[in-house]
DNA sequence: CTTGAATTTGACCGACCGGTCAACTATAAT
DNA sequence: ATTATAGTTGACCGGTCGGTCAAATTCAAG
């Protein structure tokens, strides 16, 4: 029945890159097409239209970053230094893109999500239901941590939300500035915002002293 | 000497709202002079390029921007009080445009700040200006905070820096998710946030529990 | 009134966009 | 070998994009 291949997963790849780097607008179907070695017609015969691409690309982008939580999210590992190890994979994968492609991209999520919401509302919701399953891993994190850490008290669900705000919003003013460096500070952040519910700033700072962090102001 | 005329005036404000409804990429030069009421030769009599427009509607855009920041971080508001007022003041216009263009619009330097960042970097270094101009009423009201206010320790510029992504990235979520009433968190998360420097919560806690928020959960 | 510069007009351009399509090819089941 | 189906090809479509331009218009100065 036909010829049997990898031109769908190699578009969903060549999909997610492009739209990573290039944005929703800038990434056209040629380009998308020639990346995965592909013929426009074939592209077609997988996918009802761009926007289509666009969401699946985002789902399997998703799988991926699935799999890298999973290892910083480790239940073995203790609940604050979950956090601490996802803030510096993310910085170290911040520095790689742009050793790679030239510059800061940023969270590929929250890239589309900004660019299509409005023009495509559908991709819009997807994104919103993949960043509540990704503050799922903080809202987990520090559900266990105000359980296991003395000095960190308040609503994990809550505190989750803020830390990702955060998070976020660094990772956006790293991306406009291009400036990973930015990044930096999460850790020191993180412990002021979570270390703020009661006395001394908690465990988490302790984390963060005994990382590869400096704490020393970027910007 | 010609026709005298606000033309010029006229399509920076339409490429102000434009593109913060729409983008760059989605707002066409044809709906820019359309809503601007002008032919598109003329267009081009006053800027080189869309991209030159972008870049000058986006200084108007600040201009506008820095009335209403004079008018809530005014020096005789005490400083705790300036951040409530403005997050206050952000969420009802959040509200508005929400009325108005029927979604959650965010904010518009990092929206373009975002779609820019790689294809316009000339775009995106002015947008990075405008943001640390913007941070900078963060860091004079923090400044003066942690002279003010006893409970409030640490350095004002990097408080600055953190409270200013937590809120831009509850912006974001706020316009992905097409939900407003993700910023009501602002205050609560900001008390946390610059109270976790010694004991309890400090003054801005207080001034959070005296206005209109209500701190329930969201989302 | 004449001149000359600033401004305005709208038709026009080539390039590229997302998407279509009829023909063609490779595979697997019969 | 035949057939049915899945996959592939690349030319092609109408529309829109950002941008150009020669001509027309309006104003102020002389």
């Amino acid at each position: 029945m036909g010829r049997c291949g990898d031109t769908r997963e190699r578009l969903l790849a060549a999909a997610a890159a492009l739209l990573r780097e290039n944005g929703y607008h800038t990434a056209s179907v040629e380009a998308l097409c020639r990346k995965a070695g592909v013929q426009k017609g074939s592209f077609y015969h997988f996918f009802e239209s761009k926007c289509d691409l666009a969401g699946s690309a985002l789902d399997y982008a998703w799988q991926q970053q699935k799999a890298l939580l999973a290892r910083d999210f480790a239940p073995a590992v203790p609940p604050v230094e979950r956090l601490v190890r996802h803030f510096d994979a993310v910085y170290r994968e911040q520095l790689a893109l742009r050793a790679r492609y030239g510059r800061t991209l940023g969270c590929p999520f929250y890239r589309l999500g900004t660019e299509c919401s409005g023009a495509h509302p559908e991709i819009a919701a997807r994104i919103g239901k993949i960043i509540a399953a990704y503050r799922g891993y903080f809202e987990g994190a520090l559900g266990d941590a105000v359980h296991a850490e003395p000095g960190l008290n308040g609503d994990p669900v809550r505190l989750a939300h803020w830390l990702f705000a955060l998070y976020q919003g660094l990772l956006e003013e790293a991306r406009i500035c291009d400036d990973p460096e930015v990044l930096r500070q999460l850790p020191a952040a993180a412990a002021r915002l979570l270390g703020g519910g009661r006395s001394e700033s908690a465990a988490f700072a302790a984390e963060v002293a005994g990382d590869g962090y400096v704490a020393g102001v970027v910007n």
